[in-house]
DNA sequence: GACCGTTCTGGGATCGTGCACAGAAAAGTC
DNA sequence: GACTTTTCTGTGCACGATCCCAGAACGGTC
């Protein structure tokens, strides 16, 4: 079993069948779900390919077959912002460890220029992955749209902007997310509930605005313009965003911000304006990253589930490989309440 | 060009000398560098891959060289850590960006439990990789030297354990780190300086202590074995070691700790006791990952210098896949001072 | 026994490349 | 011009799997 230095050349289905004593043909029956081959032929196979150790050649695989076994995980830009963001690591982990699974290597590939996407697209294209698995924080992004029109089954994290879209995708329910925290800032008797809400050019932003304001409406507190700014779920955009509120409506008693990120911007602006959290401004946050955990109050905010986003998108990707439409799913949210309220 | 609702058959290789007017072999060179083929020959051949779009098919040019002209990035346990670490997001991205300049793709691998490392292994030395890039904070992990003896082509992040090891890898100068952040604290007026080191079974963890007491002899302060602690690198480590030094040496003017994250941790227990940062303690920490800049005050670190990090690792990867024989490099560290000296 | 349908098996064709080889064409040498 | 060397080109084969098809083996029915 020596074998250092070198790779020495692995067993092939041939070697395998000899082994057993039987064609290529049925051995490839035995890998390809053991259907129209007798018990002892099954056994037999089995028994070979545990004695010599034979893994399946994809490459061989794919060249016939046409499938690459394979699905690429596509960023596209802003890198920086997103990729420190702690809820892309999640996404990461839970989408490859869900391919796994199902013995499919993933690709990851990121597009930060305009270069880099060229090379991509054509990469795709070329037919060596059989889907991707997309994520943007930019919504309008056109990439998926292109990827779908090419024939590339595509399941996009979060909600296009176009709603006339066919592409697939899975996203958290953004308008119930923010419904809920409103309901909760009402319930400990706030009134004056600023927002600092996401880019209005994407969904999220959008959605959870529309959150926001259809509670207020319910409740008969009526919507103070003034009460409204957005930011781009940066730390920084937070920072401004409360600041801004605070020379509008100096009287808010609290604030929904659209992501936990922004938050922490947020808390330290109110802080450096003496405002105690949460006692004179109740601050709830969107996401539940690791952010939440560690800021100062503990963060109240909207959990979005990514670990199910992430075994979702694997799921109807899988499911769109099988023949399956493009589906969209949406996930609920959850409250999870800590000290900042 | 319309191509809605399914792939098209890409064009081949063959489609493309019908095109040009040449045989298959003579587009198979100019593919491959070009070599023995007549000016005209190339310049028809270059039109025609431009008009049909073709781009190879990797399967079938794998299944001929053996090579996949794609390589692992194999993280092994333990993941909740380490992913949730900056640190690796811009591993993974640096590796990420310098393989597709080589136009490489990147199969991601997370290796949690036991059986999937078990997957893994088998995926890796069945020849579905040409090599792997291998990130493991438990640098005694028998992994690398185990897919090495499989005549697979490894680089490790980070210096292993074992000495005796063939294994390439890439990693900062810990020792020369140490020495830079000790001679500044002692450089500010400080002789009573505790560590908490990471790890001793790893040689981060040993290698910074040395640099530590290196310093300490050569400035004529002796060691004092109640100012030296040890700690996992996390956050919560960084506060009980802290503690811990605060009880045993409660005269002491300054901690290196060994890692941000660890440091940050630090300032919550030395804040606790009523220590001012830095009056009273200076705190320096190591890696300069983002928690350094975004702790209250800024961290002063040792940057390790990541982005080339991933940059050597791929740069030897890829020279051992050329033939060239396996290489350790240490890349130098910088001193970045903040607020917190 | 003749006939049928189902289950099971083996071998040839095939996927799209790179490579070895043979031979043509061009270039250099005496 | 005859010869060698170098450059350039096309063709057959191989890589390792799947797919298709023909036909064998089996079991049941009339």
């Amino acid at each position: 079993m020596n074998n250092a230095g070198g790779r020495r050349r692995p067993p092939t289905i041939h070697d395998v069948a000899r082994e057993a004593g039987v064609s290529r043909g049925t051995v490839s029956r035995v890998l390809n779900g053991g259907h129209y081959v007798s018990p002892p032929a099954l056994e037999a196979v089995n028994a070979a390919i545990r004695k010599t150790g034979y893994v399946v050649n994809r490459h061989a695989r794919s060249l016939i077959t046409g499938r690459s076994d394979s699905v690429g995980f596509l960023l596209t830009e802003p890198q920086e912002r997103f990729f420190e963001d702690p809820n892309f690591n999640v996404l990461l982990r839970g989408c490859t460890q869900a391919l796994a699974a199902h013995d499919i290597p993933l690709l990851l590939m990121l597009a930060g220029t305009e270069d880099e996407r060229r090379r991509i697209k054509r990469f795709i294209t070329a037919g060596h992955l059989d889907g991707v698995l997309l994520v943007t924080s930019h919504s309008a992004d056109p990439v998926a749209e292109e990827l779908h029109k090419a024939g590339v089954p595509v399941v996009q994290c979060g909600k296009p902007m176009r709603s006339g879209s066919k592409v697939s995708y899975v996203a958290a329910d953004d308008r119930d997310g923010a419904r809920d925290m409103v309901r909760h800032l009402l319930s400990l008797g706030r009134r004056r509930i600023g927002i600092v809400t996401g880019p209005l050019d994407s969904p999220g932003g959008v959605d959870r605005l529309a959150g926001y304001k259809e509670v207020l409406a319910e409740a008969g507190v009526g919507i103070d313009e003034r009460l409204v700014v957005s930011g781009d779920y940066s730390r920084a955009a937070g920072e401004a965003g409360a600041e801004r509120l605070l020379a509008q409506a100096p009287d808010l008693d609290a604030v929904f911000v659209a992501s936990d990120l922004m938050a922490l911007g947020a808390l330290t602006a109110l802080r450096r304006a003496g405002r105690r959290i949460p006692e004179d401004v109740a601050v709830g946050g969107f996401d539940d990253s690791i952010a939440a955990t560690e800021a100062t109050p503990p963060l109240t905010t909207i959990r979005q589930p990514y670990d199910r986003i992430s075994a979702e998108m694997v799921r109807v990707l899988l499911a769109q490989l099988g023949g399956e439409d493009p589906a969209a799913v949406i996930l609920p949210t959850e409250l999870v309440r800590r000290e900042s309220t």
